[in-house]
DNA sequence: TTTTATTTGATAAAGGATCTCAAGTGAACA
DNA sequence: TGTTCACTTGAGATCCTTTATCAAATAAAA
């Protein structure tokens, strides 16, 4: 990927083999309205109260080509569920292993976790990801509650 | 979770609820021969070499109970398939993103990332995972061959 | 405009994991 | 050492997420 294939939050750039649709503009600004990093099928249902017509394998196709483009972070941590996120600059996030929400968390990025990593593996590293998991507040007061 | 739950390597010991059956005794002694974190579909390859007429429901069923109890480790993280590892003490681990296969990394587990992470969140923290993700000696060398 | 390669929507299909339930079986206890 | 019964198995159906297929529609270059 080059640079010309950066998009800034709202308005997709034209790229080579890459049309700016409908569909494309539309996945992209719901995705970049909401912090709740969505599953396919959630991005699905926020698009289609913009575009009815849309079909569900256009919203993976197209969360996927995205993804591959650096234009959205696909996160593929724990849970049954690919989750995407419209912020792309590295951060760790946190799982509710009672619901599957999903939450940025602000501790700094160990780049040099990774440089330690390089010098104990014949793997060839290329990152890393921390996922921290724990129950969310609405989760914990639905536990009191019951 | 109490003390008695916790199993030896080979011998499952009794719990409350919880037959030592041939089929649960035959999953863990496979699981533990190897350090491949295998998806369950190899799990149930391996254990049908000893017990043909198990079913792949038996061996899903059976990885999760013990990985509930404490007893195995689910791997859930990147990846299409969930992995598991018969070594239950915290450790990271990589997947090489050409073939899927995951190693153990002996980078020391940061514990202290929690107390950080549990300062920074509302969520109630219960642990962490890093995974690190890189191209394997043999993808590496298929590479270059190609 | 016209042209053409890309993209869409609808649908099928793949793949992983879970559910259902009658039949089978550990293990507690008589 | 039986008998009993709750737990477990095997087989198959089913669910859920994701990917593949393909004719029709359509951005965008010419």
């Amino acid at each position: 990927m080059d640079k010309s294939t950066q998009a800034s939050l709202l308005t997709l750039e034209r790229m080579e083999n890459f049309r700016i649709t409908p569909q494309r503009q539309v996945i992209l600004e719901e995705l970049s309205k909401v912090n709740s990093h969505p599953a396919a099928n959630e991005v699905f249902d926020m698009v289609r109260t913009r575009l009815p017509r849309i079909g569900l394998g256009t919203v993976y196709r197209n969360l996927e080509i995205m993804a591959d483009n650096g234009i959205i972070l696909k996160i593929d941590v724990g849970g049954t569920q690919k989750r995407f996120d419209a912020i792309v600059e590295p951060h760790y996030h946190i799982r509710c292993t009672e619901c599957g929400r999903v939450d940025d968390m602000d501790v700094p990025v160990q780049k040099e976790f990774e440089t330690m990593a390089a010098a104990s593996t014949d793997y060839k590293v290329q990152g890393h990801r921390v996922e921290f998991f724990g129950i969310c507040p609405d989760c914990q007061k639905a536990k009191h509650d019951t």
